[in-house]
DNA sequence: CCTTGACTTGAATCGCGGTTCAAGTTGCAG
DNA sequence: CTGCAACTTGAACCGCGATTCAAGTCAAGG
């Protein structure tokens, strides 16, 4: 058998991630073995790219079910393609949002007012956070 | 009693919570209600805001906790302000990731790559949105 | 008075994303 | 052959953020 491949230890210090993820995320269908060596996961050293995404889209907030779905894309599967511009538009507002709420923070941080939550600009700043995300602000 | 305040119901129509939140943001000390009229809660408008506020928060990733010791904040806390300039801070990191990857679906969303996840820009995308988190791109 | 319907409670349940555990297998070193 | 460490499995458990449920309470209207 190949040489190259990785077991899951290998993986799980590579990238980070606990052998029970990359389990958890085997049986999820997010990620496959190649084979076994004996009874170990063999894996193609291309996982760890594949683990790489997978890690950034739950950083961002996506579901394992939703990346699976991402990573299944067959070739010209149009459905997926159009799932991923709705999603760079959700992330769009999504941003918008944390940087409205940043600048909240930013100067919740240095503002003194009483009741920090009173602060009209701090509630301003969240206000334009929420109208963000809602859409309502045309 | 005051005839401004808001039963639950209102309350939950107003911020499109449900009241099984609302009871349970109360448990949690995030909300309060002012008194009660017979059995039921009575709130005084201002927790609209707060709930604003509340929501904004949750969206952003905070936990019902953290939220708590914001809201908690009392005059001159210089703990809780420090916290807030540090969540700003990772607020940014974050906004940051999602920009690479919000330019990297929007990519994938139009490239026509055969296994859309070898697309070589898109792979390149997601690899800056992961620096971005490591932070070790310096 | 009696119904109706929106509320009240605590406790149980849910979905998600994993982690932990017990018990069993394997490859390799000595 | 004997350890031993690192893996294997399924199942149970965890923390979080709520939701759901059963049983009870209340105010208003007919």
């Amino acid at each position: 058998m190949d040489e190259t491949l990785l077991d899951i230890g290998e993986i799980a210090e590579r990238t980070g991630l606990a052998p029970s993820a990359l389990r958890f995320y085997e049986r999820k269908g997010l990620i496959s073995s190649t084979g076994r060596n004996g009874l170990r996961r063999a894996y193609r050293p291309e996982v760890l790219e594949r683990l790489g995404l997978i890690m950034c889209a739950r950083s961002a907030g996506f579901g394992i079910a939703e990346i699976g779905s991402f990573l299944g894309a067959g070739p010209g599967d149009q459905e997926v393609r159009e799932k991923m511009a709705v999603k760079a538009g959700e992330l769009n507002q999504r941003i918008a949002q944390l940087i409205r709420l940043r600048d909240a923070l930013d100067h919740a941080a240095t503002c003194d007012h009483e009741p920090l939550t009173e602060c009209p600009d701090f509630k301003r700043a969240v206000w334009n956070a929420r109208t963000e995300s809602t859409a309502s602000s045309h």
